[in-house]
DNA sequence: AACTCAAACTATATGCGATAAACTCAAGCC
DNA sequence: GGCTTGAGTTTATCGCATATAGTTTGAGTT
C-alpha cells in the first residue's frame, strides 16, 4: 500500500528560497572541492552552495569546461605578478616559478587543467606577459622570450602534475605502501631492471623542493647563455 | 499495439561467429582509434573489432584503465632502446629523447596519459632503466640520475602534451583561425598584455624540433656540470 | 551421435555525469 | 490585475563504465 502523503501541516516551512547564485561563488565552491580531493560535478557544486540543483550553474558558468576555465583562472589569479621587471630577471622569474610552484601545492588538480585549457584567462595571461617583459627587458627578441617562458612553465606545470599524482596516491600509507611494493615487485621480477629495482628498493633522493631549483637553475643557466652580453 | 515480433524465417542467417579476441588485438584497435583522434570506448573499441559488445573486452583489460595502462605500455614498446649504454652519455640520452618524442608525435593521446598513469609497465621499465644506466655509467649517484632523468622527461612528456594539444585544434583552419582571432581579440583589449598580444599578432618562432632540442640541450648541459669530472 | 562443460560473448540493468527544453514562481512594472 | 523577466527546477536524454546474470558454442567425452 503507498504510504499516504503527509499533510503539508506536519511538514516544516520551506525554508527561505537563497536566490542569485554568482559566478565567483559558483567558482570559489568549485576549487574548494577540488582542493578536498573530491569530485567536481555540478551536481557536487550546487550542493555545495546551498539546496541547488546543477542546472542552476549553467546560467553562469555556461558549461561544464567554461566553469573549469574559470577555476583554472581564479587559482592562477592567486600567484603574485609584479607590475613590472625588477630589473633582475633572474630572480624574477625564479620567484614567479616558485610562487606558481606554491599555488600548484595549494591547487593539485590545476597542474593537469592548464595542460589541458588554454591559456587564455586574463590572470594566465597577465602572468605570461610578465615572463615576456621579464626576458625582453633583458634583449631577448619576443619569439624568444616565448620559447623561454614556455620551457620554464613546462618545468613548473610538469613538476606540478607529478607531485600531485604522487600526493594523490600517498597520504593513506596502507594502499599506498601496498601499490609501492606491487610496482617494486614487478620490477624485480624483470632482471633487465635492476637499477630501477634498486632505487624502488630504497627510493631515495634530494627533496622535491631542491630537485625543482635544480631543474629550473638548468634551464636558466640555458636561457643566460643565450641572452646578449650585457 | 507492439509489433509482431519478425518470424525467425524472414530474418538473415546468422553471420559466422569469429571467437577469440586477444588483448593484442583488443589494445592495437584501442590505440588505432585513439590516433585516429576517435574517442576510445569500450563500445567504440569493441565495435572495432567486429560485432562485439563492450562488455566482451572486460575478461582481457579488466577495466578501462587497465586498457589505458595497456595501451600506453604498447605504444611506449615502439621507442628503440638499446641494450646498453654506446659510452657516450649524451649521444644516448639525447637519441632516447628524440625516439620518445617521435613516438609521441605518432600517438599525440600518449603524453597526457603518461602524466597521469604510474610508470609501471615493462617498457616504461625497462626506458627508464636504460636512461638510469647511461647516466650511472657516466658517474651519476642512482639518486641523481632518477632526478635527471624525471627532468628529461619532464621536458619530453610536457612538449608532447603542449605540442598534441596545439594539434588537436589546428587542423581544420576554420574553426582554428577563428579560436586564434578570439583569443587575441581578448589579449587585445586588455591593455595589460601589450608583448602577448603583439605575439599573438604575429606567432613567430623557432620550428617546434628546434625548440625541444634548445630546452633539451640546456637540460644535459646541466647534467654535464654536475656529473664527475673525467 | 548425443551430451557436457567451460570459455567466450551478450543482455540487462544501474548509476553517474552533462546538458537541452520546458516549466514554475515570485517580483516588479505598467 | 495581468505581463514580463529573472532565477531556479523538473524532466528527459544521451554517453559511458561496469556488475550480474544469462546464452551460445565448440571441443572433448562417452
Amino acid at each position: 500500500m503507498p504510504a499516504e502523503p503527509p499533510l503539508i501541516w506536519t511538514l516544516p516551512p520551506p525554508p527561505p528560497r537563497q536566490r542569485a547564485l554568482g559566478r565567483d561563488e559558483i567558482v570559489a565552491a568549485a576549487i574548494a572541492l577540488a582542493d578536498e580531493g573530491a569530485a567536481v560535478t555540478m551536481k557536487s557544486v550546487a550542493a555545495r552552495l546551498g539546496p541547488y540543483t546543477s542546472m542552476a550553474l549553467y546560467r553562469y558558468v555556461h558549461s561544464r569546461e567554461g566553469l573549469s576555465d574559470l577555476m583554472l583562472d581564479t587559482a592562477v589569479a592567486e600567484v603574485p605578478v609584479p607590475a613590472a621587471p625588477s630589473g633582475d630577471w633572474r630572480a624574477d622569474l625564479r620567484a614567479l616559478a616558485f610562487d606558481t610552484r606554491r599555488m600548484l601545492g595549494r591547487h593539485p588538480w590545476c597542474a593537469l587543467l592548464a595542460h589541458t585549457r588554454p591559456p587564455a584567462g586574463p590572470h594566465l595571461m597577465r602572468r605570461l606577459e610578465f615572463m615576456l617583459a621579464v626576458l625582453t627587458g633583458r634583449g631577448a627578441t619576443l619569439p624568444d622570450a616565448m620559447t623561454y617562458a614556455a620551457l620554464i612553465d613546462r618545468h613548473v606545470l610538469g613538476s606540478g602534475v607529478q607531485e600531485a599524482e604522487e600526493a594523490r596516491h600517498e597520504p593513506t600509507g596502507e594502499a599506498f605502501t601496498e601499490a609501492l611494493a606491487s610496482v617494486r615487485d614487478l620490477a624485480a621480477a624483470d632482471p633487465a631492471v635492476p637499477l630501477l629495482t634498486a632505487w624502488l628498493t630504497n627510493p631515495a633522493g634530494p627533496p622535491r623542493d631542491a630537485q625543482f631549483d635544480l631543474g629550473l637553475g638548468f634551464l636558466l643557466d640555458g636561457i643566460e647563455s643565450r641572452l646578449p652580453a650585457r
